[in-house]
DNA sequence: CTGAAAGCGCTTACAG
DNA sequence: CTGAAAGCGCTTACAG
């Protein structure tokens, strides 16, 4: 790894000590400007760049931040990610990604594990999975990491937490239909694996209470872990003895697949039929290309960039110990897919 | 970082050396069953995990493999990162990325210091910038670390590279356009920082004049960093006293737009221009809505998997040194945007 | 302002 | 099969 070339070698090379090197090149305690030139010359002629291991090793400081998310490559993470890259150029903490595919839990583990033993100093977890005992489990016993948990609410574990209001948000959008006259509203459900589709099944649930209406047979559907089975759960929805007037999808991907079923039973959105995602998702996936969606948005740019800000700003000065806790809202953004009934 | 548990910790624990202990938890020597036992269980129970900055000094390993890329966001990156992914999961190695936002130099170099002085054993970098020069200065210095470049074939730089031919994928767009009738082929360029944009246009340029064709004032049109550019050129283009009947633009993403200006100019894609692409992009920006857009197919899945597997491979037996040259040829897809004319 | 020395947590010949 | 010891490349009190 580097180039061979040592702090010794520097050393010789300027005919100072290792220490004095090693201060010139961090610029931490005083040094002469003679000997400042001199080091920073060789530094400079030999190629000279500090080992991040063994600086790790002695300081207990890797300099460097860790994300951790599911499925890099899904165009969910697009504002995300861009909230990421911004926040860690304004930083001068290296970071690094890290994706697992699918809820593939054991690479979750070598990947936590791996960072979280002298790689990284803090790191950022994206999203809630059911079937994350183990890891949260791992996680609880390395106190001296620092962590954002975004989207992602463990009980018992005090760390830095980014939420978002899923409940509430899946009832305004409730709400939202209801107030443009629709009684008959369905729900389609997104990955089982996920803790927010619970929490967004339950906003529906409570708010068709709340607000009298009836869930008929078949209105709420579940898909798999893939968006594209809400093709079949709005088809099979479309088919019901009593067709609902509209969908609240658990997310703008899944809700795209439905509305492609839609106009391919011939249906028109939202003339025939409305529907409603979650998380103004900017790119939709499988070059989508029906109205613009009308969604329950959720700030993850803001979010990627605040959890990038707060841990680096955390790790800098080690006083602010206190955890962050916060509850982003969303809001109902209207475009095209829900059109107002009855009245 | 970590737990606070060491070597030491476990050894003391279960009554053994510091050696032995590194042995059964590295799998390496042989040790007696018991003993093995013996320590596990303090492994175990004390919650112990072997320090990885430690680990990368004595050994001079890290067991990590780093990705570089610039706009990690990107939706281009779509089947490339999941390239990257399939073949992370099949390797032992930790696979991390690291992004660039923009073309930012200075961020590259700083990614690029940190992950090759003893943060990982390999790096694979993606695409040619040609703002990189000190970048590939620093970079042919390190001639420990094991690199695949993709899409970029530094002179001097003995490699591995994983290049796409684009010139040749460019002139097969020319010539596919031709056969469908058209002799009036504009071209919009990429990003002017990056060589395939070159390479491209080179493409364009060498079959245009191989086929007999006149490249009239303003059929070249040069698009800023930003995608969304195409969409300008393609307006003075369409406005041109000779307006082309057909435009191969640089990639999928600066088509989408270019598609968009000609449809809301009232132009008809493909009835009244043709729009050629290239990269075959799964996903394109900005919710776009138009037709499937015939484009020049590079295989990015393919290219991703490849790399990590290529260099986890040769991380693994140190004997294969052998650099591998590897050219993927593109392939026209007839999707919606190219009609045939004339005939 | 500068240097000698200890030590971070591990691995790996070298002995036995 | 197991242990004592050296050393990976750095930083940081401690002296001076």
């Amino acid at each position: 790894m580097g180039n061979g070339i040592t702090i010794k070698d520097v050393a010789k090379a300027s005919g100072v000590s290792l220490a004095t090197v090693s201060r010139v090149v961090n610029g931490t305690d005083m040094v002469s400007e003679a000997t400042k030139e001199k080091v920073m010359e060789a530094v400079r002629s030999l190629g000279y760049n500090p080992n991040n291991a063994a600086r790790a090793l002695v300081s207990h400081k890797t300099n460097a931040i860790g994300i951790v998310v599911h499925n890099l490559h899904d165009p969910f993470f697009y504002d995300l990610i861009r909230g990421f890259e911004t926040g860690a150029q304004q930083t001068k903490y290296n970071v690094i990604f890290c994706s697992v595919l699918g809820s593939d839990i054991k690479s979750k583990e070598k990947y936590l594990k791996y960072l979280t033993n002298g790689v990284v100093d803090g790191i950022i977890l994206y999203g809630s999975y059911l079937t994350d005992e183990s890891v949260t489990r791992y996680l609880k016993d390395r106190d001296a990491m620092k962590y954002v948990m975004i989207e992602n609410d463990i009980p018992d574990f005090s760390c830095n937490k980014l939420l978002i209001d899923n409940t509430g948000g899946a009832q305004s959008a409730i709400r939202y239909l209801k107030n443009k006259g629709h009684h008959s509203i369905a729900h389609i459900c997104g990955n089982p694996n996920k803790k927010v589709t619970i929490d967004r099944l339950n906003g529906y649930l409570n708010e068709m209470r709340l607000a009298g209406l009836e869930i008929h047979d078949g209105y709420i559907g579940h898909t798999s872990t893939d968006y594209k089975s809400g093709y079949e759960r709005m088809r099979e929805m479309m088919e019901l003895p009593c067709r609902p007037s509209a969908v609240f999808c658990s997310d703008d991907a899944i809700a795209s697949y439905a509305i492609r079923a839609a106009t391919d039973m011939g249906l028109c959105v939202p003339k025939d039929v409305s529907v409603i995602g979650f998380d103004n998702q900017t790119i939709l996936p499988d070059c989508y290309r029906g109205p613009r969606i009308t969604t329950v948005e959720q700030p993850l740019h803001q979010i990627g960039y605040d959890s990038v800000a707060l841990l680096s700003q955390q790790l800098e000065d080690q006083k602010t110990v206190t955890n962050v806790r916060k509850t982003y809202e969303t809001r109902i953004v209207e475009k095209e897919t829900v059109a107002a009934v009855g009245k």
